[in-house]
DNA sequence: GTCTATAGAACGATAGAC
DNA sequence: GTCTATCGTTCTATAGAC
């Protein structure tokens, strides 16, 4: 720890700050709607000064969508290869999944909606790192159905299902609401692995004993 | 029928045809990315034509999502208020929600994901019926678990999980795919009222008897 | 590494002929 | 109702001084 946790984007160096800041404006405002001369002025530069760390507009956002693409394979994809039983990694994943979402919105949400404006090959290469994320989770739940831990008639479709639920929590969560953030994962990752997925409260995967209320 | 049925926004009258233009353009590419020349070149018109129909870019964006969100509400929610049983109605509804959703996905997209380029009055207009037509899905599971047919701890929370659900269909649907929408609208719905509500398989809401499995 | 200055194109929108 | 012409602005990106 050779510097004081930057927690602004401004404290960043300014590389990660740019891509933060445009981050930021892109999910506020939309890619087409924000120009350099904004991200600029956000960042406390001229416009032609970010020329000097990245070459183009769309090389801004190629940056953004791969740099949050493999965060989320990163930081969360070990979770699933833990010890516990399935319906525990779930539930830690899915917690986890929706916390991270939020803190990266910014940049997410930018991977999720405006990777239509890179070139074909860079849209790929992202949507390729976004798909290997959701083919993984589905893999987890087509193997926890198969040990029983799950009782779901068609895994795939209950990933995809799941994911699309969880990934809303974005959309309408806010701060100031009566719920936080801890709250609304928690209840979430339980509404999807013992509703959705059909998991059984407590007890090992293979036990068909015992049965509440 | 004094008009053969028109199934090309060619075929629209020119008001109805720049609408529908406009919405396919803002949903691939973004409204930000997407310039009144390149709306006109596709109706076939001159930029300044459009100007004859709609007062400006944004007046373009504003009946687009106002008119989706009135469409949403009127073609749908009576089916909320049928004489069926809860959970009939939810599949019911949930299953045409998800066929109109894709029906209708440019102006729907363009109604979720553009809001923020209008006015904050017009802007707060559209997000107002658009919250109306969720609050109706919520009210409606929150008599349903009143009454005993959804199974359910937090009906609000579940109807926001739902809702967001069966809206991710169309970010990965594809109409040359395995599954054909109403195959999927129809296992969507299932999952939804089964499993996330609760709801008993056959059978009246307030019977206790019968369990398959 | 940041600046000023600017090229060259595209932007939203308007005026006015037909 | 559609056109041509154009206004004034803004856009991405580059050149070159410091």
């Amino acid at each position: 720890m050779t510097d004081a946790t930057p927690s602004e984007a401004d404290e960043l160096p300014r590389e990660a700050a740019i891509l933060d800041h445009a981050a930021r404006l892109f999910y506020e405002r939309g890619y087409g709607t924000v120009g350099m001369r904004t991200i600029a002025e956000v960042v406390g530069v001229r416009a032609s000064s970010l020329y000097h760390y990245f070459a183009s507009k769309t090389d801004l956002l190629y940056q953004i969508c791969l740099g949050v693409a493999r965060d989320f394979i990163d930081e969360l994809l070990p979770i699933l290869s833990g010890p516990e039983p399935y319906a525990e990694r779930m539930a830690d994943f899915l917690r986890r999944h929706i916390e991270l979402r939020w803190q990266r919105r910014h940049w997410i949400s930018t991977a999720q909606q405006e990777l239509r404006a890179l070139a074909p090959d860079q849209a790929a290469e992202v949507a390729g790192l976004l798909r290997a994320y959701q083919r993984s989770v589905q893999a987890f739940i087509e193997q926890g159905a198969a040990s029983g831990a799950f009782q779901v008639a068609d895994p795939r479709l209950a990933g995809i299902a799941l994911l699309d639920m969880v990934n809303g929590v974005n959309s309408w969560y806010r701060p100031a609401g009566a719920r936080s953030l801890e709250e609304i994962a928690t209840a979430y990752s339980g509404l999807a692995v013992y509703n959705l997925l059909g998991a059984r409260r407590a007890g090992p995967p293979d036990a068909e004993s015992s049965r509440a209320s």
